[in-house]
DNA sequence: AATGAATGAGCATTCATTCAT
DNA sequence: CATGAATGAATGCTCATTCAT
């Protein structure tokens, strides 16, 4: 009921949410505009902080970038692997929950963002396309290949080239994420339904993988 | 009559030529680095001429970005056109030959790299994000959404949701060609065979795909 | 009774002491590095203080500079006078006391660095510069001006022009002194021996004046 | 009598010769200011070009400063060179020619502030100062040290520490070049006269070598 | 008294654009 | 047509200064 009710919080508070506040000012805006055409300035304002006050967080631009992107890792891969460990059902239903967790968690945040920044700058920053691949890339193939391996091994799916396989199945809610943060927004389509798209997407594919 | 006709090739033909010769330069950096972070002196010295004579040509560096695009539109749709005119064996086959037919387009030619770079600078030019989906997606979609129906009609096919299952089948090819001009070269995996991962692709779709 | 008596100096020590702890740690860089390329956050840090302390002994970066100075001058002159007034000898001796007690002032501490900060940094501070001649250069030349006077007039010194040989007597010492601190350092030449250097200085002077 | 006679030189001419222009005003500026204290808009604007001009022939502002050492440098050494190797008269004649050939050289011009500046900013560019060492002082030291080393060869001076001696009779003129851009200018001191100085000097100084 | 987080004016540097040649 | 020297607005980054704690 207060008139200040929103008042700065105390500075220890802030000192310690400011990174994460940066980077996810810096996330929204690298990725609706590119990494070489944010201002500083901007994320800053969108921070509600001042351009000065990035730089007792981050040494520069590309630092912020970098963080940006490891920040935007660290959730998505734990959940998939547990996930995995404690599936019970068929492997339908895991590989089902582990696209449909991702498109959740990628899809509806400002996370998803990252996979578009991460294709747009993988040129520009080798080191953190790198590490991209390493630690997102990598882990979510592996998964995939052993949700496909499972089904395989118990018969529930044919036998198909697992390798090339994962990148297959992964390929259409990659494209969901990209699209969103890309050409999606500006040509407003009657609004794409990601829904529908997956169950398009899981309809087609467990019918393919069929014995 | 000309006091230099053999080494440099003749001027009415560079004069015609330039404009090409520019949005190519223009092309592959805009693709390697973004719109932002090229410069124009860079795009310049690719195509063999100096910075003002960029303005020769092009208003303006979006100028040029726009002109890249309508030039990487205009061979793509009609061999799609035609081959759907006139095929005449299975609509399997017809698929494939679209998906074959346009990954030897956008794959192997530096053409790849508009959709790249669309996807990433859409955000930043939403006119021409515009004329892209109406020149060159909504078309792709329409092509593929008649192959589907064709072989859905002809009972080769079962029963889909069209809308969706268009995108759905075209990600993974549009992915190979972001892939390649994006993360895929900084990572130098094991070169990833991009006629396997069709192949992969083909075989799920076409075992999902039966009625 | 206080809690942590041992460690760290007694506070009181402490308050007092600091603005000469600040500067002379900003003497240091000052004429390490020059004044703006100085950052008040390094000074601190020498000290051992944290930035905003600074301004609780000092207004401002001018203000600090200013205090160096001010400093840097107080033990300086009395000295000299007092030798002046005290000294038995030939004035030859005087002479050689005068040069060589400021060379063991100015050379050998850090004080030794004024006068280089002040050649430095005269044309950005010229009220500090004008204060710098009143109280350093001007009582110098004097001294100078009384010894080499009563060697005249004793019939031990030949006659010069007194108002140029004082200058030109100091040269040798200043040049030493701003050496030092400038190039001398990072050529690191088989380093120069002030003794030697003072020594021929002082043979030549003394022959000079020879009537 | 053209009314537009001091319109702009053809652009050709300019290209040549800016590089010199814009040094020439560095130089003036660093001396007044020193290095960092100097924008580098004050520069162009003094040599009559826009900021972004300085670019076009120095990378950086690093540069520019070198290149006003480098530059600062060329006219010096030679003349001293010719003078040692035809002069024909006694040695103090030499020395005296050596001495007042540079305090015209120095002195008189903006060069002047070549040894001020190196000596504030000694610390800054180590490089740049070894560089200064190498062939400014070094040679100037070699010069000096024939001078004396003839005259004591033909008994015309008395033994002295050569090596040592050639540092304290450069110093006055240095110094006096220093003076006139530090704490000089800003004392405006009833204009010391440097002639008067410099013969004082040398007649202390010959006196001082007679055997 | 002391701290150090926050600020924002200031500066070096870049680069799209212009235009005299 | 073609050039490339010149421009100056824009932006990353620094650092003196302030002030809540």
């Amino acid at each position: 009921m207060s008139l200040c009710d929103s008042a700065d919080p105390p500075r220890r508070r802030r000192k310690e949410a400011r990174p994460q506040e940066l980077t996810a000012a810096a996330l929204e805006l690298f990725t609706e505009r590119g990494f070489a055409a944010t201002r500083l300035e901007d994320i800053a304002a969108r921070a509600g902080v001042s351009k000065g006050t990035l730089y007792l967080y981050f040494d520069s631009k590309e630092a912020l970038f970098e963080a940006v992107i490891r920040e935007g890792i660290i959730p998505a891969m734990n959940e998939g692997r547990t996930m995995l460990e404690e599936h019970q059902g068929s492997a339908s239903e895991l590989l089902r929950c582990l696209l449909l967790g991702w498109w959740e968690l990628l899809g509806e945040s400002p996370l998803g963002g990252v996979p578009k920044l991460m294709v747009s700058e993988a040129g520009n920053f080798p080191k953190v396309a790198a590490f991209y691949r390493e630690n997102v890339i990598d882990p979510g193939r592996a998964l995939l290949r052993e949700a496909l391996q499972r089904g395989m091994d118990q018969g529930e799916f044919r036998p198909v080239d697992v390798g090339m396989a994962v990148d297959v199945i992964f390929a259409p809610i990659l494209m969901l994420a990209v699209w969103r943060y890309s050409i999606g927004p500006c040509c407003a389509e009657e609004e794409r339904d990601p829904v529908r798209f997956l169950d398009t997407h899981f309809d087609l594919l467990i019918k393919g993988l069929r014995p």
